[in-house]
DNA sequence: ATGGTAGCCTTGCTA
């Protein structure tokens, strides 16, 4: 079973990108993120037409995020349990099959020290709660996405210059590493030692061209599903192409 | 040299 994670900057703008990786690379579920539609606005005709399901959440210009998937999506979690106002949209969760699997849209957070990044470690606290409660089942799930945090230094082309940055403040990385220690498996780490292997390039100052990346999107495992994982990589193919995605696919396969 | 680009249905905001 493939999963993947694409933040596309754009459900609309990309169509035809991810109508190409969908035939080419073939996963059973793609989660993407920063849809930026209503779900009334999604292009589902054409992911259809490809042999694909999709689940959504939307909004007018900003965050959106969807589950594209070959088998239907069951019992489906819209938004992310813990705070009934938050009515941004950056969290579906459904089961496909035996896995549950969840596209998640991390806030920014920038700049550090205001609202915003008081949102995001809080979107983080509701993150790590409602990753408790999945344990709790122990079933198979993968919690995919763009999670706006870079793990380490090695993580980042430039450590120093992103030091006070919401995806490497002490605080984001804190969250990230509790939510790791619950018992998850960052599946490219399982995979990749190599440090500065990145899945998004700022479209400013030729970052693509320099390699100048920083690695924020993630699947974490749980154990049931890290026990089945069979490889894991980034596919830095989208990234080149014309009106391509800040971002780049990441995919894992698990074992039947 | 505090720049640059992309997408939103905007005239600035978010990233």
């Amino acid at each position: 079973m493939k999963i993947a994670s694409w933040n596309v900057n754009s459900v609309k703008a990309r169509l035809p990108h991810l109508l190409a990786w969908l035939e080419e690379a073939q996963p059973d579920v793609l989660c993407l993120q920063e849809t930026k539609c209503l779900e009334s606005d999604f292009p589902l005709l054409e992911v259809k037409g490809l042999g694909y399901r999709v689940e959504c959440i939307g909004q007018r210009a900003y965050n959106g995020v969807a589950l594209v998937s070959k088998q239907p999506a069951l019992d489906i979690q819209r938004g992310l349990p813990g705070a009934p106002e938050d009515d941004q949209a950056r969290y579906i969760e459904a089961d496909f099959g035996e896995v549950r699997v969840a596209s998640l849209y991390l806030p920014n957070g920038n700049p550090s020290g205001t609202d915003k990044f008081a949102y995001k470690l809080a979107w983080m606290d509701r993150l790590y709660d409602r990753t408790r409660e999945l344990l709790r089942r122990e079933i198979p799930f993968v919690l995919a996405g763009d999670y706006n945090i870079v793990p380490t230094d090695e993580d980042v082309y430039d450590p120093a210059a992103f030091r006070d940055d919401a995806l490497c403040r002490p605080e984001s990385r804190a969250r990230f590493r509790a939510l790791n220690w619950l018992g998850l498996t960052d599946a490219y780490r399982a995979f990749h030692r190599e440090p500065h292997k990145y899945t998004f390039w700022d479209y400013q100052s030729g970052c693509w061209p320099r390699d100048w990346g920083l690695r924020i999107d993630h699947l974490l495992l749980s154990p049931h599903a890290a026990d089945r994982i069979a490889d894991c990589d980034i596919d830095k193919k989208p990234r080149g192409k014309d009106r391509a995605s800040d971002h780049t696919p990441i995919w894992c396969e698990l074992a039947a």
